[in-house]
Order: structure tokens, then C-alpha cells, then sequence
DNA sequence: CGAATATAGTTATAGTTGTTAACTAGATGG
DNA sequence: CCATCTAGTTAACAACTATAACTATATTCG
């Protein structure tokens, strides 16, 4: 194998004594999928920290609100609107449902597709879920003020939703 | 189970008409962690199929440009860097190493680490990766102007650098 | 009508990823 | 030289994602 300018064809070497912990300087400081996963990650993982008792995760989460604000959407529907597939959908729904927070219902003119609602103890948790995940969200994103932090959220709606963020 | 108000105990419904295709208006829009991820998988999706024939995973991505930028860096280095865990670091030079595009040598003072350095190929790579990474980032966010996508990057380096960041 | 086709949900399966514990070889410090 | 530490590795496993195929209903149309 050829090998490097930056090494010699040897089999030992003597390493650097600077030890890097970032990315700064590198060309992956300049990446957006780079930095949108590790700010992700640090995001997700305060969220994390933030629902620990109630062992929700996010995905988890992000259908409680899907439901609670259309109570009734089909399986289907929801899958589309989480950019998810549809197999999916279904452990994450049975286990809502075996923790009574959500509950399916059969729909009556489509005997296929079932409704999903929010059981009472369902919206109550989603309530507490909401307030904690963007008490979260500033937690891990202190270094950011409150308009700063508006603006990347409409940034990355753009990029996600580009058609629904026109104005 | 106590079923929500906007249900009534019933086994069937009529399902509402409207079907929503997005989050839109709902709580999850102003949700951060949600819209980093939709915004991620986004990106790397449109990485991954720019880099499809090379057959690049973005882990490996970032591990060739912080070879690059860092010849001769440590496993254990290289984890905290990249903020991954050190078993994933095997299999992943491992993988580099099969495919000729980086290898690893024993530091003659410390036994137990290994320099990793990239090949002549592995530099090629890079190199051309980057390029495409860099097209590809533009690419996926075709919504946003240039000035807007070096905001979200100073914004998301924030987030996930903070002390790096500071100027 | 009823046969062909389509759809909602489900199951099974497998590939990928992330996490943890424990092991080996070598280093370090009394 | 013994105890302890560290770099890298292995193995086991849990979680996530993607795909194919199955079931039950629905729809379409000859």
C-alpha cells in the first residue's frame, strides 16, 4: 500500500505530542451534516436527561404532539407527517398504548385504518413532556440568546420544510 | 383507560377528513431537537447519495478528514474528537484499513496506541469527498441563501462547540 | 356481481448503530 | 516487581432503520 508523504514506509513511528479535542480548524468545522448531527446529539441528549423518569424517547414524543393536535390521524398519516415508515409507527403506537397514554380506534367507514387518540393520561403527560422539552431545548442551547436560537430554528424549518416555511 | 375529551368512549368513529402532511402549527415546529434531526437526516441523506459510489458513511467521512488534518492521531484521540465511543472506532479504521485508505502504526515509544495516517489513496479520497461534501451541503439546503447557511453553522458550532466558538 | 388491484396495518427479518462490560498487552509509579 | 492505569480490542446486546411479504379490508371496473 502506498503510504502518505506525512509518514515514511516504516513500521514504528513517534507520534505527535499535541493532542487535538476538536474539530476546529478542520474542514469538518465547515460541514453542515457534520455539525447538525453533533448538535443534535447534544440536544437529544438533554432531552434525554430532561424525560428520563417518564422514559420517553424522542420520537416517542414527537408523536404524543402529532396526536394530541390530531386526535383521530390514521397510522398512515402520522408515518407521513413524521417522515417515518409505516412499520415503524406500529411498536411505537402499541407501546403508547400499553402504557394507556394513546389508544387506537377503529374507524368505522374504513374498517382498515384505525384513529389514534390520546387517552386522559396521555394528554397530561404530553403537556408536562411539551414544557420540559423546551426548557431542554434552552438548556442546551445557553450559548445561544433567544433570538439567536429563533433564527436557527427557522433556518433548519427551511431546510427540513422548505415549502411550508415560505412566507 | 380514561379516553380524552375529544373522543368519546366509543369502539368506532368517523375519522376526521383534513389530512395533515406536516408539523406545521403544531408544538413540534418550535421544537429544536425535532428540527435538527428532520434538518439531518435531510443533509445526510443528500450526502449519502452523492457519495454512493465510493460507498462513505459520514462516520468514515469524518474520520478520513480528521486523519487528514491530524496524521498519526490516536484511536483514543480520534474518539474524543469525533465524541464517539472507542469501540466504534475499531471497526471503523478497521474498515479503512481493509479498503487501502488508511492505516495504522505502532507508536514505537507507547506499544499499546497506534498513529493513524491516511495512504496515497485515502488522500485522494479525501480530498475528492470534501468537494463533494461541500456541493452536497449546498445541494440540501438550496432554501437557504450563503449568508443564512454560514449562520447556522456558526449557530450550530455554538451548540455543540461552545468553547471553541467563542471569539 | 366478482376478479383484479390497491391500501392500512402488521409481522418478520436483517442490516446498522450505539452502549456496556470485560479482556489483553503494554506502561507507570510506588 | 507488584498494583494500577491506559490503548485497543472483543463480545454481547439493545435500539433504530429499511425491506419484503402477509392479512383484511376497499375500490374499481369489466
Amino acid at each position: 500500500m502506498a503510504i502518505s508523504k506525512k509518514s515514511a514506509s516504516i513500521q514504528q513511528v513517534e507520534l505527535d505530542e499535541k493532542e487535538p479535542t476538536s474539530v476546529a480548524g478542520l474542514e469538518l468545522e465547515n460541514r453542515l451534516g457534520y455539525a447538525l448531527r453533533r448538535a443534535q446529539l447534544t440536544v437529544f441528549k438533554n432531552f434525554n436527561e430532561a424525560v428520563q423518569e417518564y422514559e420517553i424517547r424522542p420520537a416517542q414524543f414527537s408523536s404524543l404532539v402529532v396526536i394530541e393536535g390530531y386526535p383521530g390521524i390514521t397510522q398512515t398519516t402520522l408515518a407521513k407527517v413524521l417522515d417515518i415508515d409505516p412499520p415503524r409507527i406500529v411498536s411505537l403506537i402499541n407501546n403508547l398504548e400499553e402504557r394507556g397514554l394513546a389508544l387506537r380506534v377503529r374507524c368505522k367507514r374504513d374498517k382498515r385504518s384505525h384513529g389514534i387518540f390520546l387517552s386522559k393520561k396521555g394528554e397530561v403527560l404530553t403537556e408536562q413532556l411539551k414544557a420540559l422539552a423546551e426548557q431542554s431545548d434552552i438548556n442546551a442551547t445557553q450559548s445561544l440568546s433567544d433570538i439567536e436560537r429563533r433564527q436557527l430554528l427557522s433556518l433548519l424549518v427551511k431546510i427540513y420544510a422548505p415549502e411550508t416555511s415560505e412566507e
